[in-house]
DNA sequence: ATAACCGTACCACATGATATAGTACACTTG
DNA sequence: CAAGTGTACTATATCATGTGGTACGGTTAT
């Protein structure tokens, strides 16, 4: 179910925020939903229960999850406005790097269309 | 001239190669201009000349400078569709993100008119 | 030629982040 | 009570990073 990179550069705690913040984003996890026990997904994935337990501590401070001792661990309820703060910084940052090389922005907001098809195509896979 | 946070949890000759990259990038640097020796620039910044050495190899892996035992490092030609390649790559995945979290198209076009307005105000301090 | 500088290549060492392994405790559920 | 849960330790190993030192060969200017 959850796709880690033993081999990756990446911390592996920091693969499993990142999926699972994915997971939360698109839909795939709804708040109140039971992730896996850090014993079964460490089990299930191949690394150690510490790993898992270090990213479930990660995201329950960012507020993904909350965990309740001797329960679980649970998907929270999202400050939506805090994604899209992060997303619009993070995309900011990126355009300004595309005007260094550049790229004038008539071609950034074609590149907007482009991409926002494919991803609509994405979505109906 | 090189300002170098030592602090950081980003890798001292990361920096140094993001830095110099950027001075490429705006024009600071162009090509065939001399780089200060790795001896010297350790000692101005504060740091080893091993770290400083690491961080010129990486960007001659990259292409950005080339180096020539006894004489110093220089930057190279560069090959600025490469660069362009890459911001459009980065600017995709900002993108994709935005879209994720439910922003509009419209409202990513909006923002490069604004990103824009203030990066070339930027540019004229 | 000599001295001074250059990039480069080692080696040894210290430190921190990462990951594993094992144990233990308190809590909740069946 | 038994099983499963998150959590908190300790110890250990590994790797990336950074430092310090030394050395070699090439280049430049005196």
């Amino acid at each position: 179910m959850f796709s880690i990179d033993l081999t990756s550069r990446v911390p592996i705690y920091e693969q499993i925020c990142k999926k699972i913040t994915e997971l939360v984003l698109n839909g795939t996890l709804s708040e109140n939903d039971q992730l896996p026990s850090v014993r079964s997904f460490a089990k299930d994935s191949g690394v150690n229960p510490n790993t898992v337990a270090k990213a479930y501590q990660e995201l329950e401070r960012n507020g993904i999850i909350y965990s309740v001792p001797g329960r679980g661990s649970f998907i929270a309820k999202q400050k939506m406005e805090e994604f899209k703060n992060n997303a619009l910084a993070n995309f900011d940052i990126a355009a300004v790097s595309a005007f260094d090389v550049g790229i004038p922005p008539d071609e950034l907001k074609k590149r907007i269309d482009k991409i926002h098809d494919n991803y609509r195509k994405g979505k109906q896979l």
